[in-house]
DNA sequence: AATAATTTGTAGCAATGGCTACATTCTGTA
DNA sequence: TACAGAATGTAGCCATTGCTACAAATTATT
C-alpha cells in the first residue's frame, strides 16, 4: 500500500510536507548561490512576508531540519541537508520531463514547483526512464 | 504572463482553487452514478468528516458553484456544471497520460489528483499532444 | 559614536480545512 | 403514529499560512 487507500487522502498528506520540501531546498540553492542564506532571501524567493517565513522556520527547526539563532543566518541539518537533495533531484526530473514532452523552460518551472510533491517514487521512475531515452522528435510533420 | 512572475505564487494560487475543483467534480461523479449527491456520499469520497464537507459546501454555494437547501441534496448551479466537467477532462487527460508514460492506474489515479491542479494549460496540451500519438512501446528490450 | 536604514522578531487578525461533541432533522420501521 | 437510526447542522477546538503594525536588534553611514 504504497499510495495510501485514498487518492484525496494521499494528495492532503503530500501537501503537509510541501512546506518542509521546498523551504530545505530554497535555502540549500540560496547558500549555494549566495553563501549564506537569510530569512530576507527566503521571503523574495517564496514571496511572502517574512513573518511567514519565521514562523515556517522555527517550524523547521523544531522538526529538526533547520539550524537557526535569533537573528542569525538559515542553515539546514544533516536531516535538512538530505531532504534538500532528494528534493533537488526530484525538482530536476520533473522539470526536464516536462521540458522533454514539449513545455517551455518557464511553464515547466512554475508547473514542477506544485506537480512536484505529488509525484510517487513510480511515477518518478516513469518519468526517468523517459529521460533515458533518445529525444523522439516525434512530430516533425 | 499566463504563469504569474513566480512559481510559488502560482502554486499557491493553484491550491487556493484545489478545493472547488475537487468538489464539484465529486459531485457530478456522484450524480451521475448514484442519481443525487449527498453529504455523505461527499464526506465518504473525500475521507474528511462530514463538519468539513458541510462547511466547504457553505463556501462553494456562497461562491455560486453549488446550490443547496439544508438537508437536502447537493447540487450544481451552470457554473459549477462548467467547471465539473473541466475539471474532470483535466483529471482524465493527467490520468491517461502517466499511464502513458507506464505508471499504473492506481498510482496514476492517486498521483493525478495532486499534480492535476498545477498543469497549466500549455503542460495539458503537451500530455495530449502525446496522447495522441501512437504508442511508443520504446523501451522492449 | 551617533544616527539612519535594514533586518528580524512579536502580537494579533483572517481564511482554510481538519477534528469531536452535541443538537436537530429526516427517514424508515415497528 | 411513535420511535430508532441515519444524516445533517452547529459550536467550538486546533494547525497552517497568509497579512499589517509595531518593537527590537543588527548593520551601514555619517
Ligand atoms: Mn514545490
Ligand atoms: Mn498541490
Ligand atoms: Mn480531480
Ligand atoms: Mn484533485
Amino acid at each position: 500500500m504504497p499510495n495510501g487507500p485514498n487518492p484525496f487522502a494521499k494528495t492532503r498528506r503530500d501537501h503537509a510536507d510541501e512546506t518542509a520540501e521546498d523551504y530545505v531546498e530554497a535555502i540549500a540553492d540560496i547558500e549555494v548561490a549566495s553563501g549564506t542564506c537569510r530569512v530576507k532571501d527566503l521571503s523574495e524567493r517564496m514571496q511572502v512576508s517574512h513573518v511567514t517565513v519565521t514562523r515556517i522556520l522555527n517550524r523547521l527547526s523544531d522538526a529538526g531540519l533547520v539550524a537557526r539563532e535569533p537573528y542569525g543566518p538559515v542553515g539546514l541539518t544533516p536531516r535538512g541537508l538530505e531532504m534538500a537533495a532528494a528534493s533537488r533531484t526530484r525538482h530536476e526530473t520533473v522539470v526536464s520531463f516536462l521540458e522533454r514532452i514539449g513545455v517551455s523552460n518557464a511553464t515547466a518551472e512554475h508547473d514542477a514547483e506544485g506537480m512536484e510533491h505529488h509525484a510517487s517514487k513510480e511515477t518518478l521512475e516513469a518519468m526517468r526512464r523517459h529521460l533515458r531515452q533518445p529525444e523522439d522528435d516525434a512530430n516533425l510533420g
